[in-house]
This record gives C-alpha cells, sequence and structure tokens, in this order.
DNA sequence: TGCACGATGAAC
DNA sequence: TTCATCGTGCAC
C-alpha cells in the first residue's frame, strides 16, 4: 500500500477523477483502521462550473476547495449527511473530485454506496475538513495489486439546477461494480 | 438578522 | 414522492 503523493492530485481533475477509482480511501480511528476501495466519482472543474460550491467564488465555505491540492474537503449537505472532497489542481482553481461510494476493505460497517453514507462508514466528518490526504492517519493509497479496470462515464447526480453543466459526464464508476450508488 | 435551499438517504 | 434538518450565502 503506496500512499499517493502531492503531484497525483496536482493535475486536470477529470484525470485525478479516473485515476482515484481502484485507489484504497484509509482512515484510522478509535475504531480501528478502516479502508474503503474508490468505485465512483465526480469532478467539478472549479469556479465556472455552474454545479461547483467553488462557482460562488472564495468564501468561509468554499476557501479550501481554493486551497493546494491533496486536502479535503468535507462539508454538511441537507443537515445531515457529510459528503467527502479530495481538492485538486493549483491553489487558487477551486477544483475537486467528490467521492461517491466505496466497495468495503477493511473495518467498514453499514451501506457505502452514497456520498453520505461512505462517510458515515468511514467515519468522516466536518472535523476533517481541510486535513491534509499526506497524512499518516487520513489519505489515500495505491494498493499492492491493481486490476483491470473498465470506467463508465456519466452526468453527475442531483446538479439539474447548473444547465449546461448538468449534461457533462463528470461522473466516473467501475463497470459492473455493485457498490456503485447509481449504475 | 432572517431565510431559502441544497453535490442525500430513507420511508411511504 | 415526500420529508428530515442545519450550515451557508445573500438579501434586506
Amino acid at each position: 500500500m503506496k500512499k499517493l503523493r502531492r503531484s497525483f492530485y496536482d493535475r486536470e481533475t477529470t484525470l485525478v477523477a479516473q485515476d482515484l477509482l481502484g485507489k484504497w480511501l484509509v482512515h484510522q480511528t478509535g475504531g480501528g483502521e478502516r479502508i474503503g476501495k474508490i468505485v465512483e466519482v465526480e469532478a467539478y472543474l472549479g469556479e465556472h462550473d455552474l454545479a461547483a460550491h467553488s462557482s460562488k467564488g472564495v468564501t468561509e465555505r468554499t476557501k479550501i476547495m481554493f486551497g493546494p491540492p491533496g486536502h479535503a474537503y468535507v462539508y454538511l449537505i441537507y443537515g445531515m449527511h457529510h459528503c467527502l472532497n479530495v481538492v485538486t489542481e493549483k491553489e487558487g482553481n477551486g477544483a475537486a473530485v467528490l467521492l461517491r461510494a466505496v466497495e468495503p476493505v477493511k473495518n467498514l460497517t453499514g451501506k457505502t454506496n452514497g456520498p453520505g453514507l461512505l462517510c458515515r462508514a468511514m467515519e468522516i466528518d466536518r472535523r476533517l475538513n481541510g486535513h491534509d490526504l499526506l497524512s499518516d492517519e487520513f489519505f489515500i493509497a495505491q494498493p499492492e495489486a491493481s486490476e483491470k479496470i473498465t470506467i463508465v462515464k456519466r452526468p453527475r447526480i442531483g446538479v439539474d439546477y447548473a444547465r449546461h453543466w448538468a449534461k457533462r459526464l463528470l461522473r466516473f464508476y467501475l463497470k459492473g461494480n455493485p457498490f456503485v450508488s447509481r449504475p
């Protein structure tokens, strides 16, 4: 298991998003080491992307998205669910990748096929907002053995308000994987 | 200072 | 299809 370096995240967001598929999300908690294989993601391209939170510019909430790559952007949605993103590209770009589903690898209980569900299973909440993903207790790694994968591209979920941006194929998932939120 | 509205999930 | 539930951004 090899931790991803800063340079992995400091690339064009659609590339980072697709390369995150199959990687392991690792979180050291009081309940033990929790690991999930990333099987579904969405790319949010920056300030010009009307579906992205960063389209509102730099605010108290979005400043993490505009920060340096390789950090976690965690926010509360609908007053009850947490969503985890990883910041990508150069500081100031406001781009990130939303992790939407993981396949249980170690110490995960309950469903993991949705952005809120994976955060609950991985014990991720707002306390991890802004956390460096090159840390030892919360990071993403390349597993020892990686299989050959086929990537499916679909429109993003729940962003109909973003007009033409809602039609872009910026949601990526592993073909045939049973842990994807909406195949 | 108040208020409309979610990058959702679960129940009906 | 409806609803729970609250932080954020922006109008006033």
